[in-house]
DNA sequence: GTAAGAAGGTTTAAATTTGAAGCACTTAGT
DNA sequence: ACTAAGTGCTTCAAATTTAAACCTTCTTAC
């Protein structure tokens, strides 16, 4: 069957316009990731993705999330989470609940400090995302980003639900 | 002065079209930086920043370069190169040399097994960025994707030599 | 019922990243 | 020359991430 590819015969190499595509990616993702966890660092104390956690809870009904939901929100292994999570905790912004219909679960609620921390944080944030990306953009490129975009995720992620990735490892 | 930014007054949220644009770019970026790390581990038993750093090496004459010019090439820290480079050095896929003309400067070499395991490994990375990127897209949406990721590097790294990053820190 | 296995989370140890500090050398300016 | 400032790079300690191992508590299939 060989599922797993096809570790034999020369592949396809990237040509010169593939290359300069993929190295603007690299670099743009690099450069943006580390600009967030910059800003959010200096500005809320925590990187981008820990943002992002608050956020996922805060969007939340009751801003809470079990676990793996809010891991796979994230798209991060539940392990990472559970570290972040754990890291939050100390900081007084998320708090851990345990779930009453099943005895392992456990969620994790944004606690109202942790809704304040995070409306101070959110005008910085949107700021920087509009002036690195979309005050950049036409339109019509943002448009084209969304479905880009949209399409490898969904690539590397067989349709949200039935993920078979196990939550990610 | 402030010439930080205006951190008052309410600021434009994004709308649910940006919001859904914003958060596709996240998770694409996420699931793929993962998905090659991953590959690479696997594969090569390095994250993709160093795999990065070794093409880095190869593409450049003799197959060196100043630890400060790699690092600008991979869009890191000089600290974070200080390390990878160390790890890789203990791996024996790259060798420092002292610089003749300046006594504080280093050069990462490429070592000839260094080569070899870029070889070795380059098949199956070209491979697993093909089926998550390109071979998801249309022509027309590589070079958009271009396009934007150009833009956004630029828009985070003021013209590449004057940087006024001071180198990344 | 109950044992085997899956699911939900956490923990451990090692690897990596970060930001600040610290050296050693260079360069500019006097 | 001579010193203040700047460069180039490394190191330190703390924070984060990773993968694997490990509990518990469900679920399933006898």
């Amino acid at each position: 069957m060989n599922t797993a590819s096809v570790p034999d015969e020369e592949p396809r190499w990237l040509d010169d316009e593939e290359q300069r595509i993929w190295r603007s990616y690299v670099h743009a993702t690099t450069l943006l990731e580390d600009h967030l966890d910059r800003q959010l660092q200096r500005d809320a104390g925590m990187p981008h993705i820990y943002y992002g956690l608050l956020v996922g809870l805060a969007e939340s009904p009751d801003r809470r999330l079990r676990m793996t939901e809010l891991a796979m929100k994230a798209k991060i292994t539940r392990s990472r989470l559970s570290h972040a999570i754990a890291r939050l905790e100390r900081n007084g912004w998320v708090r851990r609940e345990d779930c009453p219909d099943d005895k392992r679960g456990q969620f994790a609620v944004l606690t109202d400090p942790g809704l304040e921390m995070l409306k101070g944080a959110a005008p910085g944030h949107v700021r920087a995302v509009r002036n690195a990306l979309f005050d950049r953009l036409t339109p019509e490129q943002q448009k084209s980003l969304g479905e880009i975009m949209r399409i490898v995720a969904e690539g590397l992620q067989p349709d949200e639900a039935g993920a078979d990735l196990p939550w990610l490892r």
